[in-house]
RNA sequence: GCCAAUGUAGCUCAGUCGGUAGAGCAAUUCACUCGUAAUGAAUAGGUCGUCCGUUCGAUUCGGAUCAUUGGCUCCA
């Protein structure tokens, strides 16, 4: 039975759920119920609200039905045939898909127990094939994804081939949660929201912004390094600017309101582009001062609907790590490569190994000379060929004023995150004029590329929660060690200790509180601080250390000196 | 924004079939001076998210609202 695809287990899984709902709900309409990475999903219309009992008794109706082996039946209707059937049934919404069949296909219906379905299939033979099946979640869902369509109750469920795969899927949620940002940010005391600034807003704690400065240190020295140079640039920009780059026009709903000053209409951005695009406006550019790569760490405001904010994942104020750059033609190809390597070598930084390129192509509506779109995509292609990665490629994916490729890393725990964007513009060039004079003395118009390499700030902090699970590596960690002494007879030594080591440069504190060492290593464990000086009285009399990291656990006695090498040595490897 | 759920001490949670609440951890004080994941005792801490209504009386019931959570839509 190992040949049969998840998938199809999955999609199976979705008939015997909603099998499942007609016995306890006959009156229930369907809509559709397909597969998905983990389980399948199922969306219904029903008088009664679902609550999580009816969830456990239709799983355990579902069991019912998995264990009889119910066959799958596979027949095929003409369309009156099938329109006459499911009008009967008073199916509304499978009325709706089933004229989505094109004219001429075959329509098929698979039937398994009492319930049958319009459904292009395939499924398994019998509902035995369908393994273990866990339902999850409740959730709206409207109906074919249009918010002006009706809500249909949907239920999420997994499911996999057998227990053992089950319970390791639910093992890997359980270790998720266990990182999830927004529980280790408060644990740890590295940031939160308040009622009182406003949803989406974060506030960084002493902690958490003592690792944000760290990396963003790292980011700056990197880009400079990497030959961008840095920009400042305002908050606020009057409406004239956002006329000319059309976010007024496509974008206000995501724009916070404006603040009338002078008689004129400001608006908190939630862009960068613009106020970089001035800057290169702010006088004549030649083709030999191009390539300009312009970064910026830019805070940007965003209307973002209420529902969907989500930690530090998606919020309404953000810091995106935001470059331009803006370069002739002939520069277009190296310059990508160049961004891509960039973006790479930072991920690689972190600790990101597995990273996956996704390519989206030119939109049917779009703006922009073809030639330049395929020249861009073209040199999109070429980076990622050159970076030695495979990519994905979503056709007609792209914005309507450029492609793009994202960068999509995996985390300590196998979860794919979007981050990295390279996005190239041919639209702001075109609205703002830029220009430059060529070597033959006339106006040529650059292309402009944005590329954001964290994506935000905020975003990218609560992954690197997650993906460290709070314990950050040597040279990220707010507190690097932590003394503890035995007790209080220790606690000259201890300062003494602590002196030469913040001298040495390492962040180091002393645990004072008239508590026993079990209750210090576990307070500094549940802390995650890296490393663990125990003093004692053999340790204060020798000059010497008792040593425990996080990583290599007990190492037994050492010198300050000798801690001091291993540590510098740690840090300047950045270590993960 | 839409569907659903949740909101009780700093944190995690219990409880009140309507008579203004309780635990553990954390905090504070005192004692203990301790050798690798919780020393003991005492003290303090809550307009039961907010507003309106029903009621003699609301943390509990109803409505609204705000926030959060899981989804949907959105992320030009």
């Amino acid at each position: 039975m190992s040949e049969i695809s998840q998938e199809i287990r999955r999609h199976s899984a979705a008939h015997i759920m909603a099998a499942a709902v007609k016995q306890l709900f006959p009156a229930a309409k369907f809509d559709i119920g397909p597969a998905t990475d983990n389980g399948f999903y199922y969306d219904f219309d029903l008088e009664h609200r679902l609550t999580p009992e009816d969830l456990k008794s239709i799983e355990k109706g579902m069991r019912k039905l998995i264990g009889r082996k119910l066959p799958f039946e596979r027949f095929e209707l003409g369309r009156a045939e099938a329109e006459a059937k499911l009008s009967a049934d008073n199916q509304t919404f499978k009325l709706e898909r089933l004229k989505d069949v094109p004219e001429g296909a075959v329509i098929t219906f698979y039937s398994c127990g009492d319930f049958c379905d319009l459904c292009r299939g395939p499924h398994v033979e019998h509902s035995g094939q369908i393994g273990a099946v866990k339902l999850m979640s409740l959730a709206g869902s409207y109906f074919r994804g249009d918010e002006k369509q009706p809500m249909l109750q949907r239920i999420y469920g997994v499911a996999f081939a057998t227990d053992e795969e089950l319970d390791a899927y639910l093992k890997m949620l359980e270790e998720a949660a266990r990182r999830d940002h927004r529980k280790l940010g408060q644990e740890l005391d590295l940031f939160s929201f308040s009622e009182q600034v406003g949803p989406g807003l974060v506030l960084w704690h002493p902690k958490g912004a003592f690792i944000r400065n760290l990396f963003e240190t790292f980011w700056r020295e990197e880009h400079y390094r990497n030959g961008y140079d840095l920009l400042y640039t305002p908050h606020i920009g009057q409406s004239v600017l956002w006329e000319t780059s059309g976010h007024l026009d496509f974008y206000r709903d995501g724009m916070y309101a404006p603040m009338q000053i002078d008689e004129k209409d400001y608006y908190v951005k939630p862009m960068n582009c613009p106020f970089h695009i001035e800057v290169y406006q702010s006088r004549l550019r030649s083709y030999r001062e191009l390539p300009l790569r312009w970064a910026e760490l830019g805070t940007v405001y965003r209307y973002e609907k209420s529902g969907v904010l989500h930690g530090l994942l998606r919020v309404r104020g953000f810091t995106q790590d935001d470059a331009h750059i803006i370069c002739t033609p002939e520069q277009i190809e190296d310059e990508i490569a160049e961004v891509l390597r960039f973006s790479l070598s930072i991920w690689t930084a972190f600790g990101f190994k597995d990273i996956k390129p996704y390519l989206a192509t030119r939109p049917a509506k779009a703006v922009g000379d073809p030639e330049r779109w395929a020249k861009a995509l073209d040199s999109l292609r070429k980076a990622v060929e050159k970076a030695g990665l495979d990519c994905e490629v979503d056709e007609g994916g792209g914005a309507f004023y450029g492609p793009k490729i994202d960068l999509k890393v995996r985390d300590a725990i196998g979860r794919e995150w979007q981050t990295t964007t390279i996005q190239f513009d041919f639209n702001l060039p075109e609205r703002f004029d830029m220009t430059y004079i060529g070597d033959d003395g006339k106006k040529h118009r650059p292309y402009m590329v944005h590329r954001a390499l964290f994506g935000s700030i905020e975003r990218f902090f609560g992954i690197l929660v997650e993906h460290y699970a709070g314990a950050f590596p040597l040279w990220l960690a707010p507190e690097q060690a932590r003394i503890l002494p035995v007790s209080e007879k220790q606690l000259d030594y201890a300062f003494a200790v602590k002196k030469e080591l913040r001298a040495a440069g390492l962040r180091v504190e002393v645990d004072e509180q008239a508590a026993g060492l079990g209750a210090k290593i576990k307070g500094a464990r549940n802390a995650r601080v890296p490393y663990l000086l125990v003093v004692g009285e053999k340790e204060a009399a020798e000059n010497q250390l008792g040593v425990r990291t996080r990583r290599e656990g007990e190492l037994g006695s050492m010198t300050p000196a000798a801690l001091i090498e291993k540590m510098q040595l740690e840090i300047q490897n950045k270590d993960c």
